[in-house]
DNA sequence: TCAGGGATCAAACGTCCGTTTGAAACGGCC
DNA sequence: GGCCGTTTCAAACGGACGTTTGATCCCTGA
């Protein structure tokens, strides 16, 4: 309604395209047709695509950042001398995601940032590193120095892996793939982003929770051993040790 | 050493480059110089590009489902009348691509079809639904049905939901992108693929493992309310319920 | 020996790509 | 009004793309 300006019709496009089939995906040409702009004007704004794609999350992450730094603040500033704990850390890095997913699915837009998030996850491994880091290392490192905290019976890299497995599993919440209809018989159950959210946050938390896992002498790991062989019963036994609890 | 055929030697690279730099980010002309091979061969056997990928997917998801099945198959035999247990199930579903990841990277070689399964879910969801379900899908049912016989506290949607969980996860952990240093200061400790397996089945076992959420009332949903506003007090209460233990 | 069919090949098809160009239109300021 | 910097525009650039074609090779079976 309100007249966009041509940059940011060309930023909002490129989110929704991106998110939508990607970003090799997306033509600059498609992209300057449906904003209704010049094509020039993305390389007069950008510089080039990449350029568009750095501006794109840059956008997003900004807005994304300040939220997640502000809550972080309130909640160190509202914890005890031990820290907040690890929950309401989750929830901190969750929560700007998805209420924004919210307020798009309240418009009933799709939510497309999220989308863009985890097609970036596909870009080659140099690109989707420097992009990351770039825009999200910093903050992320502070609420894994939090956790860390929270979490001080669990050795600190073991935190960080499963800070890791956290970020990942929110990315693919966000991507929407895990509400494709994959499993005959057995459709995903159609539900709300919160509650989706809420699903998420509870399965993560109890898997950061969980007892550390003790280092397992190397010579039992299949992978060095000389003779990586076709069935393997060493990994079997492993494997299991690794999930008793 | 031993001459491939054509026909290999396509699937062979094509894995290798979709993996590396995803579908769209391959041209056939890459891909044929790479492979040694005339680039209308890819044509002549695949029919097209998306032939193409299909027969790669299709290829290992044979051999991987061929293994999955077996294991499963001994699992139910030798387990008691309640069925097997959840960890055993999840490790069956983990075991052979751990253990062909194993094998590669003794060998030297990437862990191709890994990342290839990961670049799959950037595909535009009409495409990556499609492939997943028809090489995937019995599988996965089978599988599935096999952990909610397991955890029969569970209702079954929440155990379905958390076996998408489980799977979103290897397939991040296939990806790679779990070892990209993006948080600074923290790089990825460094691991074999057994022992990042590990960690992970430990992970998403105890999320799978942990309480069943109740249902909460839609009406304090955020998502659902007409006026979903910016700030949104109500989602925290929500979250913080979710993840009360 | 030679036909025949699968396999390989170089070359070209039309289309779309990201990017560049140079000129036209716009808007505020003297 | 005349100027200048910003913004928009149509058109073209060279190149890469997926796909198709028709000729040529090679090998087997009669």
């Amino acid at each position: 309604m309100a007249p966009e300006s041509t940059r940011e019709r060309i930023l909002d496009t490129a989110e929704e395209l991106f998110a939508a089939h990607g970003i090799q995906g997306t033509s600059l040409r498609a992209l300057t047709r449906r904003a209704e702009v010049n094509l020039a004007a993305v390389h007069y704004y950008f510089g080039s695509k990449d350029g568009l794609l750095d501006a794109v999350v840059g956008r997003r992450a900004e807005a994304l950042n300040a939220e997640r730094s502000q809550d972080l603040e309130r909640l160190i500033g509202e914890a005890s001398a031990d820290g907040p704990r690890a929950e309401a850390i989750l929830e901190a890095y969750f929560r700007p995601v998805i209420a924004y997913m919210c307020e798009q699915e309240a418009r009933g837009r799709q939510a497309t940032v999220a989308r863009l998030l985890a097609r970036i996850e596909a870009e080659p491994p140099d690109v989707l590193g420097a992009l990351i880091r770039r825009h999200f290392g910093e903050l992320s490192a502070r609420y894994l120095e939090a956790l860390q905290a929270a979490l001080p019976h669990l050795p600190p890299e073991q935190v960080a892996e499963r800070f890791r497995f956290a970020a990942a599993l929110l990315t693919q919440l966000l991507s929407g793939n895990l509400e494709l209809d994959v499993i005959p018989g057995h459709p995903p159950h159609e539900a709300s982003v919160t509650e989706r959210a809420q699903h998420a946050i509870a399965f993560i938390l109890a898997g950061l929770r969980s007892p550390a896992i003790a280092t397992i002498a190397l010579q039992d790991d299949p992978c060095k051993r000389a003779d990586a062989g076709t069935d393997n019963p060493a990994l079997d036994r492993l494997a299991k040790r690794a999930i008793s609890q």
